[in-house]
DNA sequence: TCCAATTAGTTTCGACTCAATACTAATTTT
DNA sequence: AAAATTAGTATTGAGTCGAAACTAATTGGA
């Protein structure tokens, strides 16, 4: 009974974090979801730049999202340049002027002025509740998570070495560890 | 710092509803805004089931939602019929059918599994954390509230004779309260 | 009382999203 | 070396969307 009240309110939260990102891309030009992508793009690390993986994260064709990152492509928000190692796979780097525009989306539907009254614990509380839920939701779905790698079980930390990721063995910085991997997987 | 952690977490969960919305309304030929409107109407009470409302709702035109009505009532989801006093109105009532795809909905991506290892103490609170970011955001933005009349500060509980809706003076019964209202206020 | 303004809803149009399908090219497997 | 797989693009048709023009009913003044 309780779990649908919550429900009800996420559901409406959701609807409204929408709109606003209409509205928002809508005064920039922008469709939804080629706002969507962009964000993403920003916030995504090294391994998970790619057409396939904004459409995983997206939920959608990869037919789909090709159009809408042609689209950002040629209104200059992002560019699309060959992997070297693999040279089927496209690289997709956002423009200052695109980073700059997530960086303003992000600004104005950030949660801070709805979330001011409410202290540093309970926020602490917030997140890991939703965590927990988001974790739920990609178990029940079958999806996969796109967490940060620092949430992430392959993540190894080896105190003063740094960070390295298990899957591919590679060396991560403080900043890498804060970016969404396509890759990422909760811990068991 | 902390409320752009939990932005992110909210905003994939958000992301990962819309993308199982999505898929649901794919199994029975329905669009993702054609369920939500579908959804929203078996949830709301009688001031609120009309194209308009549904438009304030979902953040569109009334023009676009009018299409979107039109299939629902084509496909047999939903019935329009006139209003008897003001004959400008149409009120939306969802058959059968509708009413059953969408509690399947609504089951199909319920929080119930997520949360089944919180306790409802918990929930609780995260409920109240949640509706209290909504409540800011719908201020921030200037959009309505869309919320249950019990949370409504024109509800009037007269205790042993019911509620009153303090609006339109009509009495509500237990189950009109739980229902989403258009005109809906959170207390000051 | 009657005409203007407002309100609820529909229709039409053009730009766009989306899934499905078919396609190219690079890489991996056998 | 051929077959299978993988990453991405192009095309097509159904459908969403906002804007604008429209109808019809109601309200509000003079």
């Amino acid at each position: 009974m309780s779990a649908q009240e919550a429900n009800d309110v996420l559901e409406r939260l959701c609807n409204l974090q929408r709109m606003e990102a209409r509205a928002f891309g809508l005064r920039y030009g922008l469709q939804p979801v080629q706002m969507e992508a962009l964000t993403y793009l920003t916030q995504c690390n090294r391994y998970s730049n790619t057409p396939q993986a904004v459409a995983e994260y997206l939920g959608l064709t990869k037919g789909t999202v090709s159009q809408s990152l042609k689209v950002l492509e040629q209104k200059g928000f992002l560019r699309k340049q060959a992997d070297n190692e693999d040279k089927r796979i496209v690289r997709l780097a956002p423009t200052t002027k695109g980073s700059n525009l997530a960086k303003k989306a992000l600004f104005t539907r950030s949660l801070e002025p709805a979330l001011a009254k409410t202290d540093s614990i309970k926020i602490a509380e917030l997140t890991s509740a939703l965590r927990s839920i988001l974790r739920g939701m990609q178990q029940v779905h079958g999806r996969k998570a796109f967490g940060a790698c620092h949430t992430c079980r392959f993540n190894e930390n080896h105190e003063k070495n740094g960070y390295v990721c298990g899957l591919t063995r590679e060396p991560l910085s403080v900043q890498d560890i804060q970016l969404i991997c396509r890759e990422h997987q909760y811990p068991h």
